[in-house]
DNA sequence: GTGAAAGCGCTAACAT
DNA sequence: ATGTTAGCGCTTTCAC
């Protein structure tokens, strides 16, 4: 391993000291230094190719230009949504955004926080949903805490179930919204797509949307209601299997909602593998509103969710709103999102 | 900023010195420490929630455990995906992930590379499509080289044009297959959606399915290429554009290829909006194979790339092939990688 | 097996 | 305005 080109170098070649070497380069407030021996440093610093340690430079200054995003996986266009929302704002303020995926298991997503903790992060945002395992949480609390404590910060995306600043997603409302709209339109009888039971995002669009139907006096009968993967290939197996179970039950439903885009094309692919005409013979809703689905036809029914904007906002109120004392931890910031119902061509009105 | 909790407190309350702390921490090869003096740093430690400062670690190990991803916009499917390949393999590894964002302009690319030095990242890999700016490329080259000599490495994705290992991406030759195939299908006229004519990506593809096309005696008239933005909404723009200029040309046409998949949903799109059915008036095909877009309708022919693989592979170069010795900088590895034409019903044959 | 001490590259007092 | 020097938190010789 070649030596690196050092601040000592520069200053050698310059004929300064290096701490004149580091005020020509780091250019603090007031230019302090003589221009001639400014200009010396910096052809210096050219002509060596030097380039600055920023790990000796966080030890010293004790903090560092990162910060970081946990997702599920970022090949997901919601995750990948939001990571362009975080990268947008780190960017305009010269940070770099270290992304790790969990791959959706809450134990990866601990050993990933903990990582960034070593990294010492500015911040950390957390923009996979929340599960409801008590035992990872705890260690989860840990590691935030000390992120917190090492004077880091920490926003969280999805639902306010951690102490932390949180771009809270009104997943219920907007589901209970989606169902009043369906309803409105004419329809009665339901399905839904639902994620794993754990994850709070499909939980609360389940109870959201069961919320909104039973408002308006329909009902969702606990057969019709099926658990699957959060992804495309969930959404096909479920909406399969719910039609093999059962192959005329599905007469008894006139629309599906999926509580993902992402699932509920996969469900349309699987009711058209099977010769169901969407939306002649049943309708379909998804949630989100990912933008790469948006030439999918019939066109998604959906819940739009500004997903970059939600990235930004995190980490905004990471960035913004770090607590202001050790003891005094500020209060967590909650600020709520929430999802606007668009109606398109999978769900017409029924009347 | 609260005071960090650091190993000297770790040792302090463990009754140990610092030395010892930090081996019954860092764990080397062999348990050089006591068992129970082990136990006793581990506990204190787990009472203080201690965590290890990277940057520190970093100063004194002369290496970090980061690598770099550099793409266009990680909202790109294409970019996602590699992404994903990228952050699996550095997973493996324990390895964590930064990435940034060019929003395609090579000078805000380089700016990124020269952050993504500072930081001493292992590897830094550049995904997004190489440009022809030769100013651009001569800073980015210096920065490189730079990373190069402070030990770390460098992957290329994409072209074959800087003197880093690069993983590539036979774009002209997957072209040109795809021409071939269309006409075997017994397609004869063909419009082109490209991007932007610096992007080597683009032209590459735009000239390989020209060279396909002309060698099966067929001929593609420049009026019927259109340079666009590399997105959904650029291949709608051109698509339309192209429809507008002269409404009647569309009836010349029975093939429209963009070069991305992408590109070709937006074009799928402007072409039904005037009322144009495809494949019935005219076929569609694009290129990348994006998962997320498989169930668009009619389903798009395309040339399947093995995004993640891809990723995975780049960053394995990097890692695995470092450069030797300073002054013997191993000669770069170029691996290429054949995309294989998929044809869907978007391309029927025309028999 | 354990501790003392020397740095890693840099910035920020503190002198001058 | 410039140089000297003391660390930042950690790992790793080097003695014991």
């Amino acid at each position: 391993m070649a030596d690196q080109v050092t601040l000592r170098d520069v200053a050698q070649l310059a004929g300064v000291s290096v701490a004149t070497a580091s005020r020509a380069l780091s250019g603090a407030v007031g230019r302090t230094v003589r221009a001639d021996l400014r200009a010396r440093v910096l052809d210096a610093a050219g002509m060596l190719n030097y380039s600055p340690n920023a790990a000796a430079q966080a030890m010293v200054r004790g903090s560092t230009s990162t910060v970081a995003l946990v997702v599920h996986d970022i090949a997901d266009p919601y995750a990948a949504a939001v990571a362009a929302g975080v990268m947008a704002t780190a960017a305009r303020r010269g940070l770099m955004v270290t992304v790790a995926a969990t791959g959706s298991d809450p134990e990866v997503e601990v050993r990933h926080v903990e990582m960034l903790r070593r990294q010492r992060a500015r911040a950390v945002i957390l923009g996979g949903s929340r599960t409801a395992d008590p035992f990872v949480q705890q260690r989860l609390d840990l590691e935030l805490s000390g992120i917190l404590a090492d004077g880091g910060s920490v926003a969280s995306i999805g639902q306010d179930t951690l102490p932390v600043h949180t771009v809270r997603i009104d997943n219920a409302g907007g589901a209970r919204s989606l169902a009043t709209s369906l309803v409105g339109l004419g329809y009665r009888r339901f399905a839904v797509l639902t994620g794993p039971e754990s994850w709070l995002t499909s939980e609360d669009r389940l109870t959201g949307f069961q919320a909104g139907v039973e408002a308006a006096g329909a009902a969702l009968a606990p057969e019709s209601v099926m658990s699957t993967q959060f992804s495309r290939d969930g959404g096909y197996v479920a909406m399969a299997e719910m039609l093999d179970r059962d192959p005329g039950a599905i007469a008894d439903v006139d629309a599906v909602f999926a509580v993902s885009d992402v699932m509920a094309v996969g469900a349309m692919a699987a009711l058209r593998d099977r010769g169901h005409h969407i939306p002649g013979d049943v309708a379909v809703a998804g949630f989100d509103d990912i933008g790469m689905l948006r030439d999918v036809r019939p066109a998604l029914t959906t819940v739009r969710l500004p997903l970059e904007r939600i990235g930004s906002r995190a980490l905004e109120l990471a960035l913004d709103l770090r607590p202001a004392e050790a003891e005094d931890r500020a209060t967590p910031v909650v600020e709520t999102v929430t999802g606007e119902v668009v109606v398109r061509a999978s769900t017409p009105g029924r009347n």
